[in-house]
DNA sequence: CATGAATGAGGTTTCATTCAT
DNA sequence: TATGAATGAAACCTCATTCAT
């Protein structure tokens, strides 16, 4: 996998297990206090575990905070690129309205993460970074997939396919990192109805699917949801 | 206004000159390095200070960071906010593309302060951040009213006007925050361009008129983009 | 011997079989990276052994400096202890010879071993360290011994021997010790040539006699040695 | 001089007062307890500084070690140096008699400094340690440049000056070195004396000068040994 | 007899802030 | 008003040693 992070354990499914554990201990710690205030004192009462033994699974600090954002990114790309295979027989709208929902209901199941992930990505070194900031945008990929498939079934017309899959990412971001602003307005569900209709209505090639997708689609069955 | 900061000295008129000075100082190394990763004797010496000197106009280091953040976004807001004023007589359609084009460019001109912004912005004390976030939600405000306009004016049909001026305000925001993916696939001009069809296709009452627009602008080159 | 050492194992033999694997190890660690830049990690890898293994058959590191340093010096001290013994039917002055050639060959052999000493013997606790300052001192006496006999035989004139026997050995040290020197300006077989010649200048009785000790030079006494 | 020495401070006066300071303390802390085992809570409190002094005038710990056997060797080798153009109208056996009269006072003086930088000179990074051991070999090319005028004089008849230099420089160090044994079988001037008279043996080509010269200085006391 | 995971005190170094000058 | 030397708590990380397995 990555991973040429220092151990002074050679066996795997322990070191496997105790990272987990880190990754656990950290999400409680950096979430709450930031990376750069969070002290390998607090990490390791954390994590249930001595520094000592912190160090023998980790080589420093910031091991731990790739450990952690990549553990939260490769979840979420997991879930992503998974997405497209448990498609059953349905349209690319359809589809398009299912990945959104399940986009942004993940965000919301890891809010900390995703503002964490905004915030601290800068902390890590080169090498790091690149590597979480791939695995961001395999997300657009999967969703920018799933647009193309879209204009090929001439449902959907798009100038810039990866402007919009790239937008429809971080409005499910946005979610998380602009709550302070957004929690007070809005319901999570809501929010993905007017983020899936205001995205639908800029693609689609024939609005009224769009506007009438909910009542129409009652009357149309095969076009429905799942 | 910036308010309650300690200070020793009493001429306001002085104070002013070197937190400008400050603020300056910390545009370098702030966006450089990022608040944590910062001292104090750097920042002194990207202020042309002496640490002392930099001590009688702050009363710490957080309170630079405050006088940052907040000298950006107000610069920020004061623009937008002013932006309805400078408005000729044109309609809510062209008004929201000068918005958008306007808002977007003033991002691309900060953008290092943006990214540091959705950064740093959880090492303010609660007070501060508060601060921070009004003069955020101020944006989203003024956007707002311009939809709103729209939509009395029969022009836009929005279902939760507030939702989509927040969108356009964070899309703008993006493009400073996620450059490491948007430069590599289109050119600032091009992203306006697309963020304002897409918005506009999913909120003008009267499709036609987006696709008009279009084409009127390209009779109108001086109306177009630079 | 190696005395009260501290050991869970009751098998003597096994002991010494470890211990030995441990002097072998330490040698590779120790003289590469110093005793205090040594963790017993390496240490433990350079022996071949898991770290709760070596303390089975070591109290502590400090052990492993002392089993160390007393190896190379007991090995020295047998074999200069030894040499009379093996002297056939030779004057004192080729004696001093071939004890000069012998040692500083055996110094040019564990070059690293002496180095080492010079430098950690300090390292020791006051127990160990005396009884390694013993060992060092017996490689004097024995050549003192040697310069003693010359004495009585009257092919020597010395007034203070002890100094004079000092000097031989630590002249030969000062070949491992100094070597970032020495091996610039000569070869080892050269070093040892002209430390005996000036050596034996300064004690010989006749000094034709010095002259005269290769067999060539018998017949050219006036040019004495090349 | 030396120096890429990180300071906090531009007063250069102030720098070489404080580093100063943190020589003599190192001197009471390093002779005693060795590099790795002095801690820089004790270095500061031998220093009379707080710890954050220490770093304001020097970038680590293994700067002190350099500071310290620099000045040490620096101190030496400017003594040494001066010491040809110190010496009057004399002979060039007299010249070295009082060479190595002042040379093992001085290393006598500073039994503490020499012992330690034979030990910990290691520990220098490979630029320092090559300075170090420059100014150790500006010693021998001193007593060196003594022996060739004798040579020129034809006073000394010697095969490989340098290796004599050497010796003449080594074993002044191991009356610091080798203390423990030297210290119970002779004194200060016995040791000189000793050492003076076999070497001036080993390259005299009128053997009586060397020990005219002894007549010498029992009949002009003042002369001798103080 | 052998292993190596775990411990936590203690190592070096940094840094925001103060205050005598 | 301006300076920057000084402070020392607290940061990250290492490592000899133990002991359950």
């Amino acid at each position: 996998m990555n991973d040429d992070m220092r151990t002074y354990s050679h066996d795997e499914t322990l070191v496997k297990l105790r990272r987990m554990q880190i990754i656990q201990g950290a999400a409680k710690v950096f979430v709450e206090k930031g990376y750069d205030r969070t002290n390998m004192r607090e990490m390791a009462a954390a994590c249930n575990m001595s520094i000592g033994a912190l160090y023998h699974y980790v080589g420093s600090k910031e091991d731990i905070l790739y450990l952690f954002i990549n553990d939260g990114l490769s979840r979420l790309s997991e879930v992503v690129e998974g997405f497209s295979s448990r498609l059953g027989d349905i349209s690319p709208t359809e589809a398009l309205r299912e990945f959104i929902k399940m986009y942004y209901r993940l965000i919301d199941d890891g809010q900390n993460l995703c503002l964490f992930t905004y915030q601290e990505t800068k902390g890590l070194d080169s090498n790091a970074r690149r590597r979480v900031l791939d695995a961001a945008a395999r997300d657009v990929a999967a969703c920018e997939k799933l647009l193309r498939w879209g204009v090929e079934a001439r449902e959907f017309k798009i100038d810039n396919p990866t402007v919009v899959a790239h937008n429809i990412i971080v409005l499910g971001h946005m979610w998380a990192i602009r709550r302070w602003f957004l929690r007070k307005r809005c319901t999570l569900e809501e929010y993905i109805r007017e983020q899936t209709e205001s995205i639908l209505k800029a693609i689609l090639v024939d609005t009224r699917a769009a506007a009438g997708s909910r009542k129409d689609t009652e009357r149309h069955p095969s076009v429905g949801v799942k």
